[in-house]
DNA sequence: ATTAGTCTTTACAAAATCTTTATACACTTC
DNA sequence: GAAGTGTATAAAGATTTTGTAAAGACTAAT
Protein backbone atom coordinates (compact mmCIF):
# COMPACT_ATOMS: atom_id res chain seq x y z
CA UNK A 1 0.00 0.00 0.00
CA UNK A 2 2.56 2.78 1.30
CA UNK A 3 5.98 1.56 0.07
CA UNK A 4 7.29 4.57 1.77
CA UNK A 5 10.97 4.21 1.96
CA UNK A 6 12.70 4.98 6.00
CA UNK A 7 15.85 5.83 6.89
CA UNK A 8 17.11 4.10 10.25
CA UNK A 9 20.05 6.33 11.33
CA UNK A 10 20.86 4.19 14.99
CA UNK A 11 23.91 2.83 16.32
CA UNK A 12 22.15 -0.26 18.79
CA UNK A 13 21.84 -3.16 16.22
CA UNK A 14 18.79 -4.84 18.38
CA UNK A 15 16.54 -1.35 18.13
CA UNK A 16 17.64 -1.15 14.38
CA UNK A 17 16.13 -5.02 14.34
CA UNK A 18 13.27 -3.84 16.16
CA UNK A 19 12.50 -0.96 13.71
CA UNK A 20 13.23 -3.21 10.32
CA UNK A 21 10.65 -5.90 11.44
CA UNK A 22 8.00 -3.64 12.88
CA UNK A 23 8.23 -1.37 9.65
CA UNK A 24 8.77 -3.75 6.70
CA UNK A 25 5.47 -5.55 8.47
CA UNK A 26 3.85 -2.49 7.82
CA UNK A 27 5.00 -2.34 4.30
CA UNK A 28 7.50 0.60 4.52
CA UNK A 29 11.17 -0.50 3.17
CA UNK A 30 13.66 0.30 5.33
CA UNK A 31 17.00 1.17 4.89
CA UNK A 32 19.48 1.40 7.79
CA UNK A 33 22.78 3.60 8.62
CA UNK A 34 24.96 2.98 11.85
CA UNK A 35 26.62 6.73 11.96
CA UNK A 36 26.17 10.05 11.15
CA UNK A 37 27.65 10.17 8.81
CA UNK A 38 26.52 7.24 6.92
CA UNK A 39 22.95 8.05 7.60
CA UNK A 40 23.73 11.65 6.00
CA UNK A 41 25.12 9.64 2.84
CA UNK A 42 22.29 7.42 2.50
CA UNK A 43 19.56 10.18 2.80
CA UNK A 44 21.60 12.23 -0.42
CA UNK A 45 21.25 8.79 -1.92
CA UNK A 46 17.96 7.52 -1.47
CA UNK A 47 16.46 10.35 -0.59
CA UNK A 48 13.53 8.47 2.10
CA UNK A 49 10.57 9.65 2.80
CA UNK A 50 11.36 9.84 6.42
CA UNK A 51 14.17 9.58 8.54
CA UNK A 52 14.29 7.88 12.10
CA UNK A 53 16.94 9.73 13.88
CA UNK A 54 18.56 8.22 17.04
CA UNK A 55 19.65 11.50 19.58
CA UNK A 56 22.85 9.20 20.58
CA UNK A 57 25.01 8.11 17.88
CA UNK A 58 28.97 7.04 18.11
CA UNK A 59 30.49 9.54 15.88
CA UNK A 60 28.55 12.68 16.23
CA UNK A 61 25.69 14.33 18.14
CA UNK A 62 21.82 13.56 16.54
CA UNK A 63 21.09 17.51 16.71
CA UNK A 64 24.31 17.69 14.64
CA UNK A 65 23.11 15.57 12.07
CA UNK A 66 19.57 16.56 12.16
CA UNK A 67 21.01 20.26 11.63
CA UNK A 68 23.34 19.19 9.07
CA UNK A 69 20.25 16.96 7.30
CA UNK A 70 18.02 19.97 7.28
CA UNK A 71 20.32 22.35 5.19
CA UNK A 72 18.70 21.09 1.83
CA UNK A 73 16.23 17.43 3.37
CA UNK A 74 13.01 18.84 3.74
CA UNK A 75 10.75 15.45 4.01
CA UNK A 76 10.04 14.46 7.50
CA UNK A 77 12.53 13.68 10.38
CA UNK A 78 11.26 12.14 13.68
CA UNK A 79 14.08 11.88 16.51
CA UNK A 80 14.20 9.01 18.70
CA UNK A 81 15.71 9.20 22.08
CA UNK A 82 16.22 7.51 25.43
CA UNK A 83 16.81 10.98 26.86
CA UNK A 84 12.98 12.32 27.86
CA UNK A 85 15.16 15.83 28.52
CA UNK A 86 12.81 18.59 27.79
CA UNK A 87 16.05 21.03 26.47
CA UNK A 88 16.81 18.37 23.93
CA UNK A 89 13.08 18.10 22.83
CA UNK A 90 12.82 21.53 22.31
CA UNK A 91 16.11 22.09 20.69
CA UNK A 92 15.32 19.11 18.32
CA UNK A 93 12.11 20.69 17.55
CA UNK A 94 13.40 23.83 16.65
CA UNK A 95 16.19 22.73 14.90
CA UNK A 96 13.68 21.27 12.19
CA UNK A 97 12.68 18.10 13.82
CA UNK A 98 8.95 16.65 12.70
CA UNK A 99 8.08 14.77 15.70
CA UNK A 100 10.22 13.61 18.71
CA UNK A 101 9.77 10.19 20.33
CA UNK A 102 10.93 8.70 23.87
CA UNK A 103 12.39 5.55 23.84
CA UNK A 104 11.19 2.75 24.58
CA UNK A 105 8.39 3.95 22.17
CA UNK A 106 4.95 2.09 21.77
CA UNK A 107 4.86 0.64 18.57
CA UNK A 108 1.24 1.64 17.03
CA UNK A 109 1.85 5.31 18.67
CA UNK A 110 5.11 5.02 16.68
CA UNK A 111 3.18 3.71 13.07
CA UNK A 112 0.74 6.44 13.91
CA UNK A 113 3.33 9.70 14.12
CA UNK A 114 5.38 8.01 11.36
CA UNK A 115 1.90 8.05 9.21
CA UNK A 116 1.27 11.48 10.01
CA UNK A 117 4.80 12.50 9.60
CA UNK A 118 4.67 11.59 6.22
CA UNK A 119 1.16 12.64 5.32
CA UNK A 120 2.73 16.26 5.59
CA UNK A 121 5.33 15.61 3.02
CA UNK A 122 3.25 16.93 -0.18
CA UNK A 123 5.29 19.64 0.55
CA UNK A 124 8.19 21.62 -2.23
CA UNK A 125 10.31 19.15 -3.35
CA UNK A 126 13.53 18.13 -1.75
CA UNK A 127 17.30 18.70 -3.52
CA UNK A 128 20.54 18.16 -2.65
CA UNK A 129 21.99 19.85 -5.27
CA UNK A 130 21.14 23.26 -6.91
CA UNK A 131 22.05 23.81 -10.55
CA UNK A 132 21.97 27.27 -12.16
CA UNK A 133 23.47 27.63 -15.73
CA UNK A 134 27.14 27.36 -14.95
CA UNK A 135 27.35 26.83 -10.92
CA UNK A 136 26.24 23.85 -9.24
CA UNK A 137 25.82 23.66 -5.43
CA UNK A 138 25.87 20.08 -3.69
CA UNK A 139 24.38 21.05 -0.32
CA UNK A 140 25.33 17.65 0.97
CA UNK A 141 28.84 17.59 0.38
CA UNK A 142 29.65 21.14 0.21
CA UNK A 143 30.83 21.77 -3.23
CA UNK A 144 30.08 24.57 -5.31
CA UNK A 145 30.87 24.03 -8.88
CA UNK A 146 31.48 26.16 -12.12
CA UNK A 147 31.42 24.10 -15.31
CA UNK A 148 32.58 21.14 -13.62
CA UNK A 149 35.62 22.59 -12.02
CA UNK A 150 35.33 22.64 -7.99
CA UNK A 151 35.74 26.70 -6.43
CA UNK A 152 37.35 26.89 -3.45
CA UNK A 153 35.07 29.38 -1.21
CA UNK A 154 35.37 30.09 2.54
CA UNK A 155 32.82 28.79 4.88
CA UNK A 156 31.32 32.83 4.78
CA UNK A 157 31.60 32.83 1.19
CA UNK A 158 29.47 29.05 0.78
CA UNK A 159 26.53 30.54 3.80
CA UNK A 160 26.08 33.40 1.89
CA UNK A 161 26.21 32.27 -1.95
CA UNK A 162 23.68 29.36 -0.32
CA UNK A 163 21.22 31.54 1.10
CA UNK A 164 20.75 33.50 -2.03
CA UNK A 165 20.55 30.21 -3.98
CA UNK A 166 18.17 29.10 -2.03
CA UNK A 167 15.71 32.33 -2.45
CA UNK A 168 16.17 31.90 -6.19
CA UNK A 169 14.56 35.16 -7.71
CA UNK A 170 13.96 36.73 -4.55
CA UNK A 171 15.19 40.38 -3.68
CA UNK A 172 16.99 39.49 0.18
CA UNK A 173 17.43 42.37 2.21
CA UNK A 174 20.70 43.25 3.09
CA UNK A 175 19.62 42.91 7.04
CA UNK A 176 18.18 39.60 6.16
CA UNK A 177 21.62 38.01 4.56
CA UNK A 178 23.40 39.71 7.53
CA UNK A 179 21.33 38.30 9.89
CA UNK A 180 21.02 34.92 8.86
CA UNK A 181 24.94 34.78 7.95
CA UNK A 182 26.38 36.54 10.49
CA UNK A 183 23.92 36.68 13.28
CA UNK A 184 21.37 39.55 14.75
CA UNK A 185 24.65 41.32 16.21
CA UNK A 186 25.76 41.99 12.21
CA UNK A 187 22.36 43.59 10.58
CA UNK A 188 24.28 47.30 10.76
CA UNK A 189 27.31 45.84 9.23
CA UNK A 190 26.29 46.34 5.62
CA UNK A 191 30.37 46.49 4.43
CA UNK A 192 30.99 42.51 5.49
CA UNK A 193 28.50 41.51 2.93
CA UNK A 194 29.85 43.98 0.08
CA UNK A 195 33.34 42.02 0.23
CA UNK A 196 31.60 38.72 0.37
CA UNK A 197 29.65 39.45 -2.53
CA UNK A 198 32.52 41.41 -3.86
CA UNK A 199 34.98 38.00 -3.48
CA UNK A 200 32.21 35.58 -4.35
CA UNK A 201 31.18 37.94 -7.70
CA UNK A 202 35.35 36.77 -8.41
CA UNK A 203 34.72 33.36 -8.26
CA UNK A 204 31.41 32.55 -9.32
CA UNK A 205 30.87 34.96 -11.99
CA UNK A 206 31.98 34.84 -15.60
CA UNK A 207 32.79 39.14 -15.58
CA UNK A 208 32.45 40.00 -12.32
CA UNK A 209 32.38 43.44 -13.37
CA UNK A 210 28.84 42.26 -15.13
CA UNK A 211 27.41 39.84 -12.77
CA UNK A 212 24.41 37.74 -13.66
CA UNK A 213 24.07 35.60 -10.98
CA UNK A 214 24.33 37.83 -7.60
CA UNK A 215 22.66 40.92 -9.12
CA UNK A 216 22.54 43.92 -6.89
CA UNK A 217 19.00 45.26 -6.13
CA UNK A 218 20.37 49.40 -5.35
CA UNK A 219 19.02 50.40 -1.67
CA UNK A 220 17.62 46.84 -0.69
CA UNK A 221 19.96 43.87 -1.11
CA UNK A 222 20.83 41.09 -3.69
CA UNK A 223 19.50 39.06 -5.61
CA UNK A 224 20.67 35.29 -6.93
CA UNK A 225 19.27 34.19 -10.31
CA UNK B 1 6.32 39.56 17.43
CA UNK B 2 4.49 36.57 16.25
CA UNK B 3 1.18 37.36 17.16
CA UNK B 4 -0.44 33.83 16.21
CA UNK B 5 -3.76 33.09 17.42
CA UNK B 6 -4.80 29.72 19.27
CA UNK B 7 -7.93 28.76 20.21
CA UNK B 8 -7.84 26.99 23.69
CA UNK B 9 -10.73 24.13 24.24
CA UNK B 10 -11.09 22.97 27.47
CA UNK B 11 -13.84 22.52 29.78
CA UNK B 12 -11.22 22.94 32.98
CA UNK B 13 -10.67 26.55 34.15
CA UNK B 14 -7.35 26.44 35.83
CA UNK B 15 -6.01 24.48 32.59
CA UNK B 16 -7.61 27.59 30.46
CA UNK B 17 -5.64 29.68 32.80
CA UNK B 18 -2.82 28.26 32.87
CA UNK B 19 -2.34 28.03 29.20
CA UNK B 20 -3.58 31.81 28.36
CA UNK B 21 -0.94 32.92 30.59
CA UNK B 22 1.72 30.96 28.85
CA UNK B 23 0.93 31.48 25.51
CA UNK B 24 0.39 35.55 26.18
CA UNK B 25 3.39 35.95 27.24
CA UNK B 26 4.95 34.38 24.36
CA UNK B 27 3.29 36.94 22.65
CA UNK B 28 -0.04 34.92 21.19
CA UNK B 29 -3.60 36.00 21.11
CA UNK B 30 -5.45 33.77 22.80
CA UNK B 31 -9.62 32.66 22.76
CA UNK B 32 -10.65 30.31 24.15
CA UNK B 33 -13.92 27.77 24.45
CA UNK B 34 -15.55 25.58 27.34
CA UNK B 35 -17.03 23.14 25.13
CA UNK B 36 -16.67 21.70 21.80
CA UNK B 37 -19.87 23.25 20.17
CA UNK B 38 -18.18 26.63 21.49
CA UNK B 39 -14.89 25.66 19.88
CA UNK B 40 -15.91 24.60 16.68
CA UNK B 41 -18.19 27.96 16.37
CA UNK B 42 -15.29 30.18 17.47
CA UNK B 43 -12.66 28.35 15.23
CA UNK B 44 -14.93 29.27 12.37
CA UNK B 45 -15.42 33.06 13.33
CA UNK B 46 -11.63 33.52 14.32
CA UNK B 47 -10.27 30.97 11.93
CA UNK B 48 -7.23 30.98 14.73
CA UNK B 49 -3.84 29.86 13.64
CA UNK B 50 -3.69 26.56 15.73
CA UNK B 51 -5.92 25.06 18.34
CA UNK B 52 -5.20 23.29 21.40
CA UNK B 53 -8.21 20.87 22.20
CA UNK B 54 -8.49 19.01 24.67
CA UNK B 55 -9.70 14.85 24.69
CA UNK B 56 -12.40 15.15 27.62
CA UNK B 57 -15.24 17.12 27.05
CA UNK B 58 -18.32 17.80 29.03
CA UNK B 59 -20.71 17.72 25.39
CA UNK B 60 -18.82 15.88 22.75
CA UNK B 61 -15.66 13.70 22.81
CA UNK B 62 -12.68 15.32 21.46
CA UNK B 63 -12.25 13.50 18.98
CA UNK B 64 -15.14 13.63 17.65
CA UNK B 65 -14.73 17.91 17.64
CA UNK B 66 -10.94 16.62 16.03
CA UNK B 67 -13.10 14.89 13.00
CA UNK B 68 -15.70 17.85 13.07
CA UNK B 69 -12.88 20.64 13.05
CA UNK B 70 -10.90 18.51 10.11
CA UNK B 71 -13.96 18.36 7.72
CA UNK B 72 -13.16 22.75 6.94
CA UNK B 73 -9.88 23.56 9.33
CA UNK B 74 -6.92 22.82 7.89
CA UNK B 75 -4.34 24.14 10.10
CA UNK B 76 -2.77 22.93 13.35
CA UNK B 77 -4.77 21.38 16.10
CA UNK B 78 -2.47 19.69 19.27
CA UNK B 79 -4.81 17.67 20.93
CA UNK B 80 -3.91 17.43 24.78
CA UNK B 81 -4.81 14.55 27.64
CA UNK B 82 -4.48 13.33 30.85
CA UNK B 83 -4.88 10.02 28.92
CA UNK B 84 -1.63 8.61 27.54
CA UNK B 85 -3.51 6.04 26.43
CA UNK B 86 -1.96 4.46 22.89
CA UNK B 87 -4.92 3.78 21.15
CA UNK B 88 -6.48 7.48 21.95
CA UNK B 89 -3.11 8.72 20.33
CA UNK B 90 -3.27 6.31 17.27
CA UNK B 91 -7.22 7.36 16.77
CA UNK B 92 -5.91 11.52 17.10
CA UNK B 93 -3.35 11.65 14.81
CA UNK B 94 -5.11 8.97 12.23
CA UNK B 95 -8.05 11.58 12.92
CA UNK B 96 -5.96 14.53 11.60
CA UNK B 97 -4.30 15.80 14.97
CA UNK B 98 -0.79 17.49 14.11
CA UNK B 99 0.26 16.60 17.38
CA UNK B 100 -0.65 14.81 20.71
CA UNK B 101 0.57 15.75 24.14
CA UNK B 102 -0.21 14.23 27.56
CA UNK B 103 -0.95 16.72 30.52
CA UNK B 104 0.60 17.43 32.65
CA UNK B 105 2.70 18.83 29.91
CA UNK B 106 5.95 20.44 30.44
CA UNK B 107 5.98 24.17 29.41
CA UNK B 108 8.90 24.73 27.05
CA UNK B 109 7.94 21.26 25.16
CA UNK B 110 4.21 22.58 24.66
CA UNK B 111 5.93 25.98 23.79
CA UNK B 112 7.81 24.03 20.69
CA UNK B 113 5.25 21.57 19.26
CA UNK B 114 3.24 24.95 19.07
CA UNK B 115 6.42 26.41 17.21
CA UNK B 116 6.76 23.66 14.86
CA UNK B 117 2.94 23.12 14.62
CA UNK B 118 2.52 26.64 13.34
CA UNK B 119 5.49 26.82 10.97
CA UNK B 120 4.28 23.96 8.76
CA UNK B 121 0.96 26.94 8.23
CA UNK B 122 3.23 29.23 6.93
CA UNK B 123 5.19 27.15 4.55
CA UNK B 124 1.86 27.59 1.66
CA UNK B 125 1.62 31.23 2.73
CA UNK B 126 4.00 32.83 -0.39
CA UNK B 127 3.72 34.66 -2.94
CA UNK B 128 0.75 37.83 -3.06
CA UNK B 129 1.40 38.77 -6.48
CA UNK B 130 -0.48 41.89 -7.97
CA UNK B 131 -1.09 41.83 -11.99
CA UNK B 132 -2.38 44.71 -13.91
CA UNK B 133 -2.72 42.83 -17.88
CA UNK B 134 1.30 43.38 -19.07
CA UNK B 135 2.92 44.19 -15.52
CA UNK B 136 3.37 42.10 -12.23
CA UNK B 137 4.16 42.92 -9.35
CA UNK B 138 5.36 40.27 -6.84
CA UNK B 139 5.56 41.90 -3.08
CA UNK B 140 7.12 38.96 -1.63
CA UNK B 141 10.08 39.01 -3.76
CA UNK B 142 10.20 42.16 -4.54
CA UNK B 143 10.15 42.08 -8.40
CA UNK B 144 8.05 43.89 -11.23
CA UNK B 145 7.90 42.52 -14.45
CA UNK B 146 6.41 43.59 -17.66
CA UNK B 147 5.41 40.76 -19.95
CA UNK B 148 7.55 38.41 -18.25
CA UNK B 149 10.44 41.05 -18.63
CA UNK B 150 11.75 42.04 -15.39
CA UNK B 151 12.20 45.42 -14.77
CA UNK B 152 14.70 47.36 -12.77
CA UNK B 153 13.20 49.45 -10.40
CA UNK B 154 14.85 52.25 -7.75
CA UNK B 155 13.39 52.11 -4.00
CA UNK B 156 11.63 55.23 -4.33
CA UNK B 157 10.19 54.54 -7.75
CA UNK B 158 9.08 50.97 -6.45
CA UNK B 159 7.40 52.35 -3.55
CA UNK B 160 5.64 54.46 -5.35
CA UNK B 161 4.56 52.15 -8.01
CA UNK B 162 3.29 49.67 -4.91
CA UNK B 163 0.97 52.39 -3.15
CA UNK B 164 -0.57 53.33 -6.23
CA UNK B 165 -0.95 49.40 -7.22
CA UNK B 166 -2.64 48.36 -3.96
CA UNK B 167 -4.88 51.11 -4.44
CA UNK B 168 -5.49 50.06 -8.03
CA UNK B 169 -8.78 51.87 -9.40
CA UNK B 170 -8.68 54.71 -6.26
CA UNK B 171 -7.70 58.26 -6.77
CA UNK B 172 -4.48 59.37 -4.31
CA UNK B 173 -3.75 63.25 -3.93
CA UNK B 174 -0.36 63.83 -4.38
CA UNK B 175 -0.31 65.35 -0.54
CA UNK B 176 -1.15 61.60 0.37
CA UNK B 177 1.75 59.84 -1.63
CA UNK B 178 4.37 62.24 -0.76
CA UNK B 179 3.60 61.58 3.30
CA UNK B 180 3.34 57.41 2.29
CA UNK B 181 6.91 57.20 0.03
CA UNK B 182 8.78 60.72 1.15
CA UNK B 183 7.30 61.02 4.88
CA UNK B 184 5.17 64.07 6.68
CA UNK B 185 7.97 66.40 6.14
CA UNK B 186 7.70 66.37 2.49
CA UNK B 187 4.11 66.53 1.67
CA UNK B 188 4.85 69.99 -0.10
CA UNK B 189 7.03 69.05 -2.49
CA UNK B 190 4.74 67.80 -5.50
CA UNK B 191 7.91 68.28 -8.05
CA UNK B 192 9.27 65.48 -6.67
CA UNK B 193 6.57 63.33 -7.38
CA UNK B 194 6.09 64.38 -10.79
CA UNK B 195 9.52 63.32 -11.48
CA UNK B 196 9.49 60.15 -10.38
CA UNK B 197 6.08 59.34 -12.06
CA UNK B 198 7.30 60.32 -15.01
CA UNK B 199 10.43 57.88 -14.96
CA UNK B 200 7.88 55.11 -14.20
CA UNK B 201 5.97 55.84 -16.90
CA UNK B 202 8.79 55.19 -18.92
CA UNK B 203 9.75 52.15 -17.48
CA UNK B 204 6.33 50.54 -17.54
CA UNK B 205 3.90 51.77 -19.96
CA UNK B 206 3.75 51.05 -23.75
CA UNK B 207 3.32 54.68 -24.64
CA UNK B 208 5.05 56.65 -22.03
CA UNK B 209 3.51 59.70 -23.70
CA UNK B 210 0.18 58.28 -23.53
CA UNK B 211 0.14 56.44 -20.21
CA UNK B 212 -2.66 53.82 -19.49
CA UNK B 213 -1.45 53.00 -16.35
CA UNK B 214 -0.51 55.21 -14.29
CA UNK B 215 -3.43 58.04 -14.57
CA UNK B 216 -3.16 61.62 -14.34
CA UNK B 217 -6.06 63.53 -12.22
CA UNK B 218 -5.54 66.86 -13.11
CA UNK B 219 -5.62 68.83 -10.07
CA UNK B 220 -5.53 65.99 -7.53
CA UNK B 221 -3.33 63.16 -7.68
CA UNK B 222 -2.73 59.86 -9.68
CA UNK B 223 -4.94 56.51 -9.93
CA UNK B 224 -3.21 53.36 -11.17
CA UNK B 225 -5.71 50.82 -13.36
C1' DA C 1 56.63 31.46 17.41
C1' DT C 2 55.55 31.32 12.57
C1' DT C 3 52.67 30.78 8.89
C1' DA C 4 48.61 30.43 5.97
C1' DG C 5 44.06 31.30 5.61
C1' DT C 6 40.25 33.92 6.77
C1' DC C 7 37.63 37.73 8.60
C1' DT C 8 37.19 42.61 9.88
C1' DT C 9 38.07 47.27 9.14
C1' DT C 10 39.52 51.41 6.71
C1' DA C 11 39.94 54.24 2.77
C1' DC C 12 38.75 55.72 -1.46
C1' DA C 13 36.83 55.20 -6.23
C1' DA C 14 32.80 54.34 -8.96
C1' DA C 15 28.06 54.05 -9.77
C1' DA C 16 23.40 54.90 -8.94
C1' DT C 17 19.90 57.59 -7.14
C1' DC C 18 17.68 61.68 -5.40
C1' DT C 19 16.97 66.58 -5.35
C1' DT C 20 16.78 70.80 -7.56
C1' DT C 21 16.48 74.00 -11.31
C1' DA C 22 15.02 75.27 -15.78
C1' DT C 23 11.94 75.18 -19.32
C1' DA C 24 8.27 73.47 -22.19
C1' DC C 25 3.63 71.89 -22.48
C1' DA C 26 -1.49 71.40 -21.34
C1' DC C 27 -5.52 72.82 -19.56
C1' DT C 28 -8.84 76.04 -17.49
C1' DT C 29 -10.95 80.59 -16.90
C1' DC C 30 -12.02 84.99 -18.20
C1' DG D 1 -6.70 83.94 -27.22
C1' DA D 2 -4.11 85.57 -23.14
C1' DA D 3 -3.08 84.81 -18.34
C1' DG D 4 -2.59 81.76 -14.88
C1' DT D 5 -2.25 77.39 -12.81
C1' DG D 6 -0.83 72.86 -12.85
C1' DT D 7 1.91 69.06 -15.18
C1' DA D 8 5.84 66.79 -17.92
C1' DT D 9 10.59 66.25 -19.21
C1' DA D 10 15.45 66.98 -19.30
C1' DA D 11 19.50 67.69 -17.20
C1' DA D 12 22.63 69.60 -13.60
C1' DG D 13 24.60 69.11 -9.15
C1' DA D 14 24.34 66.81 -4.56
C1' DT D 15 23.98 62.90 -2.00
C1' DT D 16 23.80 58.22 -1.01
C1' DT D 17 24.97 53.65 -1.94
C1' DT D 18 27.96 50.19 -3.73
C1' DG D 19 32.48 48.15 -5.33
C1' DT D 20 37.40 47.26 -4.72
C1' DA D 21 41.80 47.13 -2.79
C1' DA D 22 44.54 46.53 0.87
C1' DA D 23 46.06 46.73 5.63
C1' DG D 24 45.38 44.95 10.18
C1' DA D 25 43.40 41.36 13.37
C1' DC D 26 42.35 36.98 14.40
C1' DT D 27 42.54 31.79 14.39
C1' DA D 28 44.19 27.25 13.94
C1' DA D 29 47.78 24.28 12.62
C1' DT D 30 52.49 23.26 12.46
Amino acid sequence: MSNHNILIIDDEPQIRKLLEITLETNDYSVIQAETGKMGISLAANYNPDLILLDIELPDKNGQQILTELRQWYNKAIIMLSVLSNEEEIVKALDNGATDYLSKPFRTAELLARIRNAIKRNDLPNTNSILIFNDISIDLVARIVKRNDEILKLTTTEYNVLVLLAKNEGRVLTQQFILKEVWGVGSQTEAQYLRVFVGTLRKKIEENPAKPTHIITENGIGYRFH
